[in-house]
DNA sequence: TTGAAAGCGCTAACAC
DNA sequence: GTGTTAGCGCTTTCAA
């Protein structure tokens, strides 16, 4: 048995379809007994708008999607977890996707467009996406990209300030007296564009010092997770002269260090100091806890829901903006210590 | 400017309507001239077909929810990350929700159905749902629940046999000669039935060993995250006669209460032994590591994903059936030590 | 304030 | 193999 449709209400009612969706969207003003006797049809063959329907006559699905490459990532799992409530609000499902880094799958969806799939309009965190990839995308999609990026002005961006950011991050290991920081996580190549924002803040930091860079202490990861956080540390500590302070680009990568560097027998942050970048809840309970770059999340998240809702509903297409989030230096006990 | 239609292309290959369905579909064989010739139009118009009215025309949406308590515990997030794959791989996007652990919104959505949402079938790990509010929800909407449960048979549930994976954890600790062992993480209210499972294997394994349980060292937790762990162990710690052993209820907990248990100068797992469950990534790169039960988490994604399949397909309402994957005890450094 | 009816764009039963 | 056409269930213009 199917679900009863608008035309049983109404019928049933003794009213007209109308009338019924009327009192369903609660839209033009109805007579409190005409609006009664609908509401009693409704309860009485437990009537549900069909949902499909509806977005076939509106045009559209009510339905945003947020683009990640990895959900099992906290920094993303966090972001999104501050997404939804927004998207939410404003009457919009959530549906998530997640690239694997796959950038050809990246590529897809930004091509591809609103048209031809279940949503509105997209929130996407881009990881193998270089920015010549933006640029071919479909411009009807209403688009907001998460992450600095330089933009070519077509759609919105959201993210904080990654060079001061990064600046900040390893000018607080400088003046802990580190002077052989390392920084792990650089990507130079065309979809590495986070990662040289963040390098190039670290050497900011050093020029501000007046201190030299050491190339060889930049190094390379693939990714910013655990894993590679911690072969990378590995590498730096069999150097004859290993590191004593890094700059990892992720909080996990920093992890990764962290456990690479105890279980070497180091003592964080006498030996080595770590500081990471992203303020994930694991960084909180970490032993040592992690110092970290704490990006306001919430405000992330509810800018991004906001220009992308003024994108959808507005007429006229919009000229992309740069809004930047703040962020904060947060310093724990992996550069600065333990309380004794 | 509006996006071609199927009658746009039609009208330019010169074919019906119909004939470009059957093209896109690739469903009844076209001649080979046809399909040219629709293609060709096609591409011309730049066309892509409106999923939307498509969903109505076929009366689903080629989505499945999949809704978990928070999309930041790790756990799900790990878990989401194998479903995603596994949905797509038979044609279906994941919707996801987060209910924040509301009761009132997981009632909601499954007495609500599918009918009157955007999806054809639903994955469910519940939290605060208690057994009966599962028991009224609509009986048409294609329902797998994760976590084992006590199933009342109309729907399917996935999840691993957790009295038995409480029972080895806990005996592991009994094995390594621990005689207080605690147990963190009851919940003794119809919402925590997950919960109650674990607190029987524990008390089987204490049983099997011929130890008397010290209920005193069985703690609640209104959750099972850091926090929650952290302010169990700091409690079980400010004990006269503290436990030397903890069985807790996620990996969450266990990092909460072994970051308490160091930050308090304790050693681990000398002074107190811990193990956690889930087998979270981010356990197998604490300082130490935390010894876990970790149930198979692509077969749980895959289980759930063929079994919704099964019941969005199938005509005739199946009755439901419970369905184990299996677990795997781990012993790490928390309760085995580092090699030395 | 309410009714009648024309779509929204696609699918598929039914003819040819 | 291809065309015709009637829905899918809701929204909304236009009249009344």
């Amino acid at each position: 048995m199917r679900g009863a449709t608008l035309r049983d209400v109404a019928l049933l009612a003794g009213v007209s379809a109308r009338t019924v969706s009327n009192v369903v969207n609660g839209y033009a003003p109805v007579t409190e007994r005409t609006r009664l006797k609908v509401e009693r049809a409704i309860a009485e063959l437990d009537y549900r708008p069909n949902v499909l329907a509806r977005n076939l006559a509106n045009g559209r699905s009510g339905q945003i999607a947020v683009v990640v490459p990895y959900l099992d990532t906290p920094y993303f799992a966090e972001l999104l977890q501050a997404i939804i409530p927004r998207a939410r609000e404003h009457g919009y499902n959530v549906l998530v996707d997640q690239t694997d880094g796959d950038p050809e799958h990246e590529r897809e969806l930004v091509r591809r467009g609103a048209r031809g799939v279940l949503f509105d309009g997209m929130i996407l965190s881009p990881l193998g996406l270089a920015q010549e990839d933006l640029s071919d995308c479909d411009p009807t999609l209403p688009l907001v990209v998460l992450g600095e990026r330089t933009s070519d002005g077509t759609f919105d961006h959201v993210g904080i300030d990654d060079v001061q950011a990064s600046r900040e991050a390893t000018r607080h290991l400088i003046d802990l007296g580190r002077r052989r920081v390392a920084a792990v996580g650089d990507q130079p190549y065309p979809t590495g564009e986070a990662a040289q924002l963040r390098t190039r803040g670290y050497r900011l930091a050093h020029e501000d010092a007046g201190l030299p860079v050491d190339e060889s202490l930049i190094v390379r990861t693939p990714r910013f997770n655990r894993a590679d956080g911690s072969r990378a540390m590995t590498r730096l500590l069999d150097r004859p002269d290993p590191p004593d302070a890094a700059f990892c680009y992720s909080d996990l990568v920093a992890l990764g260090a962290l456990h690479t560097a105890l279980d070497r027998g180091l003592r964080v942050p006498e030996d080595i100091a770590l500081i990471g970048y992203d303020d994930i809840e694991e960084g909180r309970y970490s032993n040592p806890t992690i110092s970290t770059v704490s990006p306001d999340k919430e405000a992330i998240a509810t800018t991004a829901v906001d220009r992308l809702l003024r994108r959808m509903t507005g007429t006229t297409p919009l000229p992309g903006v740069e809004v930047r989030a703040s962020h904060r230096l947060i310093p724990r006990q992996s550069t600065v210590g333990r309380p004794s």
